[in-house]
DNA sequence: CGAACTGTATGTGTGTTACCGTACAGACGT
DNA sequence: ACGTCTGTACGGTAACACACATACAGTTCG
């Protein structure tokens, strides 16, 4: 059956509705809530319960695809993919070292001091990494999804 | 005289010109390149170092007034701005929280460990403060600014 | 088969991004 | 006063992103 997400769609963050849906997609994958084969929610299904056009959950899905997440099943669903991306070390470097900038220089612009940036960084990894290693367990999934529209 | 500044544009990252223009901007005010009352390129002078057309740095310009980080004087140029967004420690959190959160799950979804990822944002938070520190005296700042069109 | 689920494909309207050209208005040195 | 620097403000065009609505096609089960 379809596991059942708590997705929030936050229309006044100025973020595409269907990049949203990505982002707490991987979020739930990262988190380890959702693993290899698990079935995600129909794009009608969520599409409903988003109250959004599933044709932008259907982007949203099938960027998941591009970027090797999610697989795609005709008449059967979409599926957690299996594995992850072999990209080179230099390559996660930059990744990484793009998004840590960004960080570093907001939090300079406003006047953050770096020893708190790092501890936030640091909880919000730590975050990740515990849900993870316990997850599948005990942790049975939130309830139904639900959006907020205006 | 107008500072000249070292901006590069990536025409394949698919970012807007403008907040290419935006970010580097606040990259080398973070650093401590730039400071209160600096005067930065000129509109015409900036766009045809780049290539690009005078409207797309008036738009990069007129956001950052918006953001309070420049501003700008009619007839005079584009100055640095003075003070600091007063934003509230709870919206500093969620922003730089917000940040955080995605560079924990690219990271994990990637599968790179969390204490590489932590040495990288280290990394960055400590090349802005040293940087601050140290500016102004030695540095000159950078040559000529320079883009790359296809 | 046929109903009810699944993903897939094709248009359509709106807004953003970037471009180009032209014109206006303040500041300053000669 | 004049020329030349500065920012400001129009209009219009082309490409693309975003979300929407509608119709098509594969899968499964009674």
């Amino acid at each position: 059956m379809a596991v059942r997400l708590h997705i929030q769609i936050d229309t006044l963050s100025g973020l595409p509705v269907y990049r949203q849906i990505m982002d707490q997609i991987k979020y739930y994958i990262a988190s380890g809530s959702l693993v290899t084969g698990d079935q995600l929610p129909s794009i009608r299904e969520l599409a409903q319960a988003l109250t959004v056009n599933p044709t932008t959950v259907v982007k949203a899905y099938t960027e998941l695809v591009h970027e090797a997440v999610i697989e795609l099943r005709h008449g059967k669903g979409a599926f957690v993919a299996s594995g992850y991306n072999p990209l080179s070390v230099e390559q996660q470097d930059k990744a990484v070292r793009r998004i840590a900038r960004q960080l570093a220089v907001e939090t300079a612009q406003m006047g953050m001091s770096p020893e708190r940036a790092l501890r936030i960084v640091e909880e919000e990894l730590g975050a990740i990494s515990s849900e993870r290693a316990e997850a599948k367990a005990p942790v049975k999934l939130k309830v139904v999804a639900s959006g907020s529209r205006s």
